[in-house]
RNA sequence: GCGGGUGUGGCGGAAUUGGCAGACGCGCUGGACUUAGGAUCCAGUGGGCUUCCCGUGCAGGUUCAACUCCUGUCACCCGCACCA
């Protein structure tokens, strides 16, 4: 039986479609089951070959989960606020909203083209304003609760443009676009406290079922850190803050570095003698960005603030104070104090500057390196703590310092706050106004969504404004509190905003009431099982976890974690190996494959490439092989006969359901695939297969290449659709063999190969071993030292 | 630099988690069918000095047994907070 996938498939996908076998039901008695994939940002280039990866994944879990009998939610939207759109509009002079439509439809087609079984009718659109509605909603009640503040912030200022730059705008610290120097200018930024979640952000990853990578990643990235802050007098007459976790080292601290940004550089001009130095280098630090700073260069930089001197509160000696740049503002109290003999950047620094060196720790050898390994050494050259193992003499410092009321024990984040803010037309307006009297106010919640005003252009402002601070009209509104004169916020909201909560529109997407209603979140929350790229784990995992736990606090959730489980899939790349970019020219467009090879064939061999976790090369060559194996299926229609079971396949399809449902569990689409083309020739072999051992195979197929299989069943004479039948089941006594062939090795080598009955025990298995012409041949004129049966596995026979 | 990960035939990968390394597929070789083959079918396919030996980035170690565990080392990939 020939098929042709560039009939059938389109004959499916419209069947599905009105039919609509694939929505929610609203009956919240069923069991749930909720699948979710990241949405996509509709980019101009439409879909490539990466994206149906993760779709297929869980659309193929996802059919499974239906066909046992769960309501299963699995829903597709977009997230299309974002800068290409922005860009893009502004070099071609369209609406950011035409060119959104325009990529949302191309991106739709090519989703619908590939037979995933969305539930279309739940889609969402982040730009849309009744779903940003419930956006600025959400900033409201984090504003209202106070997690939302003003800071002051450096952004990078592109001096031609007259433009602030996201991070991947400044290449090699010039603007992407015009190459014109870029500069770090201070703005008034709104932030969300993240950093208030911080523990529970940790400490609730305790029961959720995330793969290990994504677990410790973000809990690296939070960055908890145990130390204390310490206060060193200085010559100035003032004290000088420092974080650090070593607390126990202080006696080896020979000198201190701030930030170039830190306050204390102003407060000491007069005393400064070098200031103009100091300044030179402030200025050169302005123009790198942290990860510059940070980044181990060979040499490190800095200028002695020469004038000011800190006192050691440990040695009463006094020490010098640096300003270098590899000491960040932004974390602990942007000073530290240096113990060269304990830190690799304070050695590189140390041994730069010609600084003293002293040994605390004993272990190592400083001369060579610093020696900064706390489980094993003992404190020496400190005093009071001499003789201490490191974590005993962390404590008696504390002590010490408490006692003293010159520190105390801190925990650190490195974990920031959010900057919410940005300085750019496509975003959600934040429903904010700022009164000459009142402050800042929210816009009262019925007056909500607050819609993005038209504008002439989409470029942001001479002076870094956003584009609708020219917008006067917009801009300037009454209070809400007291009627006075007032000035709308013009920043916008950063795209991660619409993706921290989108999931819970889906529960409940047309509700004009709320942002869902707490029947839907009940019932739907949280999420089953959530799969998105690794790029993803530290910031929107991070931030829609902390939106979901505030949103429990004010209970609108009943739950405070969004996703009992997330995986994540390994991207897809270029023929040549690279990373797939349209730079690079190695993009593969899905259209052309499914055009040549059809969307079961696309489908069958994105699971079939590699472990799902694992990137791999694309090859179009290999598509071939998914494409024979779906045209072996579709003859067996001609060969099928009679009903019931043939006797020698009856084995292999137990194995086969058995094999095919626990990889689906599991993530292990590949090994699937491979177990149903290893069954396909076994049913070859056999050269006959009964019409419900073909029905059996196809519902396995289902998930992974549906529109075969719905093909198949309706050939067959099956009335109803294939995609909703119900799941096979397996008996677990046919998929035991009676014997079983054991390798027997001989001084750990395989030698032969022995066929034993599956419940014979040890001797019995040594004896057929030892009988084997092989293996006796081996073992006489030797002694045997040693023989190991592991029944099932192996027998190994030590001889000598 | 910091954090996370990967390394197995010509290629993508598999190996029940310490038990026959290379399942399944691509490619390749030979054959069948054919006017034709970039279709289909059949057989073979890690390497070598082929009763045997070697082989999972590299160097050691533990074990009856190591792709799997331990120590060290090299290479590559992803993320680093205004890309999404």
């Amino acid at each position: 039986m020939q098929y042709n996938y560039r009939n059938i498939e389109p004959k499916w996908q419209k069947i599905w479609d009105e039919r609509n076998p694939f929505a929610a039901k609203n009956d919240y008695s069923l069991p749930k089951y909720y699948t979710l994939v990241e949405f996509p940002y509709p980019s101009g280039q439409g879909l490539h070959v990466g994206h149906p990866r993760p779709y297929t994944a869980l659309d193929i879990v996802s059919r499974k989960k239906r066909m046992q009998g769960f309501n299963v939610l699995f829903p597709m939207g977009w997230d299309a606020f974002g800068l290409p759109t922005e860009n893009y509009a502004i070099k071609n002079k369209i609406h950011p909203k035409i060119v959104t439509e325009r990529n949302v439809a191309r991106f739709k087609s090519q989703l619908k083209a590939l037979g995933l079984s969305f539930d279309w009718s739940r889609e969402i659109n982040t730009t849309d304003p009744s779903y940003y509605k419930w956006t600025q909603w959400i900033f409201l009640q984090l504003f209202k609760k106070g997690l939302a503040y003003k800071k002051e912030m450096a952004v990078n200022f592109c001096t031609s443009c007259k433009v602030v730059l996201a991070n991947e705008e400044v290449v090699n610290g010039v603007c992407e676009r015009c190459a014109s120097a870029v500069i770090r200018k201070v703005k008034s930024q709104w932030m969300l406290k993240i950093t208030e979640y911080a523990d529970r952000l940790i400490s609730d990853l305790d029961g959720l079922d995330y793969i290990e990578r994504v677990k410790t990643q973000q809990i690296n990235w939070i960055g908890k850190s145990h130390g204390a802050e310490i206060d060193f007098e200085t010559t100035a007459g003032d004290k000088l803050r420092v974080y650090t976790t070593r607390c126990d080292t202080l006696f080896g601290a020979t000198y201190m570095v701030i930030a170039p940004e830190h306050k204390n550089i102003e407060k000491w001009k007069s005393i400064i003698k070098n200031y103009d130095e100091v300044e030179a280098y402030k200025l050169a630090a302005s123009r790198k960005s942290d990860f510059e700073r940070t980044e181990l260069v060979k040499d490190k930089t800095g200028v002695r603030l020469d004038g000011v001197n800190a006192i050691n509160p440990a040695t009463g000696k006094e020490i010098p104070i640096f300003i270098s740049d590899y000491v960040l503002a932004g974390y602990g109290t942007g000073a530290i104090m240096a113990v060269p003999a304990h830190d690799e950047r304070d050695f590189d620094f140390a041994k730069t500057f010609g600084l003293p060196i002293i040994e605390v720790v004993a272990g190592g050898n400083i001369e060579e390196a610093a020696y900064t390994d706390v489980a094993e050494g003992k404190l020496v050259n400190s005093g009071f703590l001499n003789g201490l193992e490191v974590a005993d003499a962390k404590k008696a410092m504390i002590k010490f310092l408490e006692e003293k009321g010159i520190g105390e024990e801190k925990v650190n984040f490195k974990l920031r706050d959010w900057v919410f803010s940005r300085q750019r037309y496509w975003g959600e307006p934040i429903p904010l106004v700022e009164c000459e009297k009142c402050g800042w106010v929210a816009v009262p919640e019925d007056q909500l969504p607050l819609e993005l005003p038209d504008v002439e252009s989409y470029e942001p402002t001479e002076n870094g404004e956003s584009p609708l601070s020219l917008m006067t009209d917009w801009v300037n509104c009454t209070c809400p509190n007291c009627g006075g004169k007032a000035k709308r916020e013009t920043d916008t909201m950063p795209q991660w905003a619409g993706s921290s909560w989108y999931f819970l529109r889906y529960c409940d997407p047309h509700n004009d009431k709320e942002l869902a209603s707490k029947e839907a979140l009940q019932y739907w929350m949280p999420v089953d099982w959530y799969n998105g790229g690794m790029e993803h784990t530290t910031l929107h995992l991070l931030y829609s976890r902390f939106w979901s736990k505030f949103l429990y606090d004010i209970d609108i959730l009943d739950k405070s974690e969004p996703y009992a489980k997330r995986t994540s899939h390994g991207m897809i790349l270029g023929e040549n190996g690279e990373k797939m970019s349209k730079s690079r020219g190695n993009v593969v467009n899905p259209d052309d494959i499914i055009r040549d090879y059809g969307a079961d064939t696309m489908r069958l061999y994105e699971m079939f490439i590699g472990d799902f976790e694992q990137s791999a090369p694309w090859n179009t060559q290999s598509i071939k092989g998914c494409k024979r194996f779906l045209d072996r299926v579709m003859n067996l229609v001609d060969i099928v006969s009679g009903t019931g079971v043939t006797p020698e396949l009856e084995k292999p399809m137990h194995k086969l359901i058995k094999k095919v449902s626990a990889d689906i569990d599991n993530m292990r689409f590949n090994t699937a695939i491979a177990a149903m083309m290893g069954t396909l020739n076994t049913i070859y072999d056999a050269g006959k297969i009964t019409k419900d051992e073909l029905i059996t195979f196809a519902k396995l197929l289902s998930p992974f290449a549906p529109h075969v299989a719905e093909e198949i069943n309706e050939l067959l004479g099956g009335k109803d659709l294939i995609s909703v039948a119900k799941w096979p089941e397996f008996d677990e006594s046919k998929t035991i063999d009676d014997t079983i062939e054991l390798p027997v090795q001989i001084n750990g080598k395989v030698r032969s190969t022995v066929l034993v009955p599956k419940d014979a025990d040890k001797d019995a298995i040594l004896a057929i071993a030892k009988s084997d012409e092989k293996i006796a041949d081996s073992i006489k004129d030797k002694t045997v030292i040693k023989e190991i049966v592991v029944p099932g596995k192996i027998i190994n026979i030590v001889i000598k």
